[in-house]
DNA sequence: GCCAACGTTGGC
DNA sequence: GCCAACGTTGGC
């Protein structure tokens, strides 16, 4: 089982709308690379859901409950999206300035490429993250 | 509001 | 194939 972290800003999908939808299409992803990382994705993952943006911080784990099919949002038709549910909420979000000030966390995704939005993380990293949250890993 | 990073587009 | 121009993301 692979870990994850995706992106999305509040102001166009929340978790609190995650919350309230439960299992949701991850659509909208119009990246090569975190295309790919979409594409990856197998039934049952995790991924923590980040509020970018706004919030600026983790609040939310998903799981994967569908692997790749057509983003139907994409009128060409070239790009795909995942179906993730609601898993847990984190007991205390994690904040961009926490992870930053973290050194063991220098290296994820989230700070070296920022502007990608779906991106893998190693199962050090989750557990780090899971424990700064107050959370257990549950891998 | 600004800017860095990075992706895309289009002229050559 | 190169590169300038431009658009978008996302942090500050």
């Amino acid at each position: 089982m692979a870990l994850w972290l995706i992106k999305s800003e509040p102001a166009a999908w929340s978790w609190a709308d995650q919350v309230r939808d439960g299992t949701t299409a991850w659509t909208g992803v119009r990246n090569h690379q975190a295309s790919r990382n979409l594409r990856t994705m197998q039934i049952g993952d995790q991924a923590m859901f980040y509020h970018s943006v706004t919030g600026k911080e983790i609040v939310g784990i998903v799981r994967v409950t569908r692997t790749a099919y057509p983003d139907l949002t994409d009128s060409d038709g070239r790009w795909i999206c995942v179906d993730v549910t609601t898993d847990r909420p984190l007991p205390r979000p994690v904040t961009l300035a926490e992870i930053k000030a973290t050194p063991a966390l220098a290296e994820i995704p989230l700070i070296r490429q920022s502007r990608l939005s779906v991106m893998p993380l190693s199962e050090e990293h989750w557990t780090l993250l899971c424990h700064m949250a107050g959370a257990e890993p549950a891998l």
